[in-house]
DNA sequence: AGATATTTTGCATTCGAATGCAATAATTCA
DNA sequence: TGAATTATTGCATTCGAATGCAAAATATCT
């Protein structure tokens, strides 16, 4: 016990490996056990007025912080999550994560974040996750089967956000794709659009399949045939490219265009203003999804699905913390309604 | 030692608590020590292949991945990081982080974000820090000097990301602000102008004031007087209550437009063409800063400095992943010159 | 083969805080 | 004041992996 006292102050005559203050140290100098000090810094615990005195005069002169590493190992709770995201610079992320992160941060949880480029390094990511015992994960990623069954294999709480997976009983938070996406076509078609560009996404991403799907369905109950799909990536310039695309395989440029993103919808506009010299919305409707910054910015006002972004992230970290402290709860979905934007981008019948 | 295989296999009966797979599990159904199936994972450790074989075998079977946590808590290195940020939907924030949490992840390394609202929240996120034995910060918020002093006596690495504290030796990678500023003023004058309002940023940036006290001084240099500036927040809107602002301090709305963003400088493109039906850039040139991704979108085509944000994060992390594995290195600041974007949101002398 | 050098392995301890239990101190009540 | 309660405090152990040291197992050489 001297040995380790000792040791202590030689470290601190070596700026290089100067230890942490322990509660030990803190103990020592408040003249009081370690257990003392230990429960000083818990909320609830039994201290006389007297102790908790000692022991955070002598905490705060020493700077003495509790060891959250060490807490962890003992109380099998990490207070950290995992949010795992696919690519940041999707405008429509950033958001969401900054969100998530306030609102883990009031709940006192601290936020570990992976990042993917694409969806792929998923599996690197868990491993990590795994490693450092995580409270729970917040996954606006797709997973497979089998990194599910692992999930459930650790007992490990999991939300997903904007990730619905109708066959399997997991917990997620979405925005209702489909409904949007029917709304936008009602509207358009009502309008009086007759022929239909599509600019779609991500192989990959299921929110684009989704809207996709929807869009389509909806335009051809709505008995219209004149659709012309192409692929693109949720990015701005695919917004340029499919219009490129779309006019290459149909000859001309269809009267409304809607695209699976707002990004893309802005690329999709700027294409048609700067490089087909028409005029949005006048010569061309053009409808977006998400409802992200730039969409209402003048040069678009883009007509969109906003998604309740505060709300749905509200939910998803509430969904998680409770799957934590109660890990026996049953799977559940949320599903908001996106909120429907008029902007000037596309005609209205009125 | 008996008993603790016992509540072990009674626990995995029950979904609720079933213990995570230890060391000790391993080394059980392998037949070794703990110490083996600890030396199995530790790349380079002295392990004969039966030994290895045996003991793999054995953890794929159980799911074994080892404790991050106990590891930290002996070697005192946990491997995380903590990222300081102050608003993520600032767009170019997004791309930092997405590129720094790259390339932590690429050395191993997990990324602890601390996304703040404001640049106030941060003695409570320092606090977190603290108590995670993160291995070192990179902070693009600014600091107190009570606060670099609590780093320096925990001799946490720490470096700062576009903060740069002339009077201090601190380790900070930046952006060269004032030479892009000089730059930009430079060719506004240069292509006759005379006319100029700058719209500003927030209070508490430092950025923002670099970038603004660079462009008076250059102006006053270049014999131009007749300027009006006017205090903005970074945002897409403080760009078009800037040129109101600018129209009613002034009279008129000057030829010249710098915005200390992106971000403002196009709200301020956008309030000339749709609020006061004034060309860009033939009335009015603006220029920006960053070159965030929506500033070479066709409808702006920004006129800007761009900052080399892939070499700027390398280097931060760089810089950290040293002083982490030598934290006796001297402090070192890097400057990166910003890299001139001549977009045609500004009149250039040809 | 026998002795020596080398590689593997296991034992025991450690990191720092939390907690059940028992000991002690402070209150309360008769 | 003394006994019975109740509130505080300390002791000892625990979490899971890493590591110095010594024991055991191999390999190398004469």
């Amino acid at each position: 016990m001297a040995g380790k006292n000792i040791d202590k102050s030689d470290a601190l005559n070596d700026p290089d490996n100067a230890r942490a203050v322990t509660s030990y140290d803190v103990a020592r100098v408040a003249g009081v056990s370690q257990s003392a000090v230990s429960r000083c810094f818990k909320p609830g615990a039994s201290v006389s007025k007297k102790m908790r005195d000692k022991v955070m005069k002598a905490a705060n002169s020493l700077g003495y912080e509790p060891n959250a590493i060490a807490r962890s190992l003992l109380t099998r709770r990490s207070n950290l999550v995992a949010v795992i995201i696919s690519n940041l610079t999707n405008l429509y992320y950033p958001e969401v994560l900054s969100q998530l992160s306030q609102q883990f941060s009031d709940r006192g949880i601290r936020v570990l974040l992976f990042a993917l480029e694409g969806e792929g390094k998923t599996e690197a990511a868990l491993q990590q996750i795994w490693q450092y015992q995580v409270d729970g994960v917040i996954a606006a990623v797709k997973l497979t089967d089998e990194q599910l069954a692992e999930f459930n294999r650790r007992n490990k709480p999991l939300v997903f956000y904007n990730r619905f997976y109708t066959s399997l009983a997991v917990n997620a938070v979405c925005c209702d794709q489909a409904e949007g996406a029917r709304h936008l076509v009602n509207d358009l078609v009502a309008a009086g659009h007759k022929r239909f560009g599509i600019i779609g996404g991500p192989e990959d991403s299921v929110v684009a399949h989704e809207r996709m799907a929807a869009t389509m369905d909806r335009l051809k109950e709505l008995g219209i045939a004149d659709i012309t799909s192409v692929s693109g990536d949720y990015s701005y310039e695919c917004g340029g490219a499919g219009i490129e695309d779309i006019r290459l395989k149909r000859g001309e440029i269809p009267e409304a265009i809607i695209c699976v993103n707002d990004l893309s919808a802005i690329g999709a506009i700027d294409a048609l203003r700067y490089s087909h010299s028409k005029k949005v919305p006048e010569d061309v409707s053009v409808v977006g999804f998400d409802g992200v910054g730039p969409s209402n910015w003048s040069s678009y006002d883009l007509t969109t699905v906003r998604q309740p972004v505060g709300r749905m992230t509200d939910a998803a970290v509430t969904m998680l913390m409770e799957r934590i402290e109660n890990p026996s709860l049953p799977p559940e979905k949320r599903v908001f309604s996106g909120i429907m934007i008029e902007g000037t981008s596309a005609k209205i019948s009125e």
